[in-house]
RNA sequence: GCUGGUGUAGCUCAAUGGUAGAGCAUCUGAUUUGUAAUCAGGAGGUUGCGGGUUCAAAUCCCAUCGCCAGCUCCA
């Protein structure tokens, strides 16, 4: 254990000793897990619990430090430890101790309190210098929904006031990051207007461009890879999803069903079935295998309302989806291509570092075993052919397949699922789909689900927060700013703007009265890659002054200019 | 959904039971500007929505909606 992590874990133990101070009735649970950032400690109170006590606690808190007291290291027997946890009524501690099997556990103490730990702990309270509780929450005992409610309150150590400073700076930096912060100052988009409801997203004119741009990329690297585009309806019968399983397994998540000529439709929570019915409106050879559809499809969800987030988390949103129908044998091959056609989209992006996990087969599962094992057994081949470090997410499967996700993280380093490649065996044989194989017999195809961005929604909202608001030149809604120096200039001005234009740039000129410095200012802050000073002396030399965002400066003359910005896009 | 917060002008925020205010943005006028802020003036509000307490509510109470952090969830 690091020396900060031991300094936050024994802050922790400070925070259950002033706790079990202030509200001697408490029950202690668990503390953090390891890697967590910060602490935190989950207790059960009879009292409610208010940011106003956390104060109260703190200055307990501080009181114990002033008495200096040491942490004291001892091992008890498993009995005694019962023994001494079942004397304080810590039921949750008699609960962890059960499950431990060792016959003996390592207690801490210091002062009259005392905890189940496996330390290591600082000497001294005194060595904590500063800390910060932070906030209140609920938790469900063992993260079991089923188990009893715990308050979580958690907090942070710092080994000296500069580094609680320059921590409160970055959370402050990261506020500014963030995407929902950003959209407001860049007019991006509008996801939280009460009378649309929530969990539900406006693209406005910036955001839309960023989208656009991003969806024609998109369109054109698919085609070269073999893909082909369909577009399929936003609400379908309930009988489809009766078909595809959904209406049994993910009824609660689905926007609930609206009746249409004495019928029931939903909306879609999901492209696939769609797709696969497009797949059924031929009969096929395996000689068509694989044929990819793609879709940026748009689906709707419904999300409880603690956990919509910005344009990370909503409940309609539209995929970079496709499913692709190829033989057993293809498997491999295909898993590889998409693949390596995420990690070149994520490049394209700057995204070079990302988290790769593979989610084995969950409880509620349709399938048999074998076909589980060879679905996550090729999975992992095509993740180790790349050379990519994956975790296992165990039981974190769709109900008919494994998956690979890779997740990107935001400006809290909180991290996100973009990209999904799932397996399927099963869908194949609820929709009864089939091509004609070698031996002229019918065959269910294997049917691979995937997106890349995962939603053009999160995927955008990742990257405003990775470039702060600041696009390369390809993405930004306005790429070129023109700036006239006075009225004189005007003319010159909408010249170079309309011949830009022509050539495809998205550029702006902008004709204020206010001196050069201010308009400078302006484009600064609205973060416009380039900016085109227009004066007396571009007129005379038929140039244009160009400033770039990094404040840098060039002067060339406008076929120069149009061959400087092609190469930037 | 759970726990704790929070909601005031387009944005960021002030006003602790007694006349809703500032900065930025916007609009108007003057200024004609050479690489991060020219000056002056105007407009902008059912304090999220609905109840209640009070002589009086942005402020206190109840309910509801949205948002934020964390938890649970995430096909």
């Amino acid at each position: 254990m690091s020396s900060k992590n031991i300094l936050s874990h024994s802050c922790e133990h400070l925070l259950a000793y002033a706790i079990l101070n202030t509200y001697p009735h408490t029950l202690l649970g668990t503390d953090s897990k390891p890697h967590h950032n910060g602490f935190y400690y989950e207790v059960r109170l009879e009292k409610q619990l208010t940011t106003s006590d956390l104060t109260e606690i703190e200055k307990e808190m501080r009181r114990l430090i002033s008495l200096s007291l040491n942490f004291y290291h001892f091992d008890l027997r498993h009995k005694e430890a019962i023994s001494l946890f079942s004397l304080c009524k810590q039921i949750y501690k008699i609960e962890i101790l059960k499950d431990i099997k060792s016959n003996s556990v390592s207690i801490y103490k210091c002062g009259n309190y005392f905890d189940l730990c496996r330390g290591p702990h600082i000497k001294n309270l005194n060595q904590i210098k500063e800390f910060k509780l932070l906030n209140i929450s609920s938790s469900y005992w063992k993260s079991n929904k089923q188990n009893a409610i715990l308050y979580r309150i958690a907090g942070m150590a710092f080994p000296s006031i500069n580094d609680l400073n320059s921590y409160l700076k970055l959370l402050e930096e990261s506020k500014k990051r963030d995407h929902r912060n950003l959209a407001s100052s860049f007019d991006l988009f509008s996801a939280s207007n009460p009378l649309i409801g929530a969990g539900l997203n406006i693209w406005l004119p910036n955001g839309a461009i960023i989208r656009s741009v991003i969806e024609d990329y998109l369109k054109k690297i698919h085609l070269l890879n073999g893909y082909n585009f369909v577009y399929s309806p936003h609400i379908a019968s309930i009988d489809l999803w009766k078909t595809s399983g959904h209406w049994a397994y993910y009824k609660d998540s689905m926007y609930p069903p609206m009746c249409v000529d004495k019928s029931s439709y939903v909306l879609k929570p999901m492209n696939c079935p769609f797709h696969i019915t497009a797949f059924k409106a031929h009969q096929h050879s395996y000689r068509d295998l694989p044929i990819r559809l793609a879709e940026f499809g748009t689906v709707y969800r419904y999300e409880l309302p603690g956990v919509l987030h910005g344009l990370l988390r909503l409940r309609g949103f539209t995929q970079d989806d496709s499913h692709i129908f190829c033989e057993f044998s293809q498997i491999d091959l295909e898993l590889r291509n998409i693949i390596s056609l995420a990690l070149t989209i994520l490049k394209k992006f700057g995204f070079c570092k990302f988290e790769v996990t593979i989610s084995t087969r969950p409880d509620k599962y349709i399938g048999t075993l074998k076909q589980w094992e060879i679905a996550e057994d090729s999975l992992k081949k095509a993740i180790l052919y790349h050379n990519l470090k994956y975790s296992i997410d165990i039981g974190n499967g769709a109900f008919y397949g494994p998956k690979i996700d890779i997740k990107l993280k935001d400006s809290l380093n909180r991290l996100w699922q973009c990209s999904t490649i799932q397996l399927d065996f099963i869908n194949a044989l609820q929709f009864d789909i089939n091509f004609i194989n070698k031996h002229g017999k019918l065959e269910h195809p294997i049917i691979i689900h995937r997106a890349l961005l995962g939603s053009f929604e999160r995927f955008i909202g990742i990257l405003i927060e990775e470039y702060a608001g600041a696009f390369p030149f390809w993405l930004a809604p306005e790429q070129i700013r023109i700036l006239n120096i006075s009225e004189k200039h005007i003319s010159f001005s909408k010249s170079i703007e309309s011949i830009l234009k022509h050539e495809g740039f998205r550029v702006k000129t902008f004709l204020k009265n206010e001196p050069l410095s201010a308009k400078i200012r302006n484009a600064q802050t609205d973060k416009i890659p380039i900016v085109l000073i227009i004066g007396d002396k571009e007129i005379s030399e038929k140039q244009v002054a160009i400033r770039l965002r990094n404040s840098s400066h060039l002067s060339m003359e406008i076929n120069s200019l149009i061959a400087y910005l092609k190469q930037l896009e």
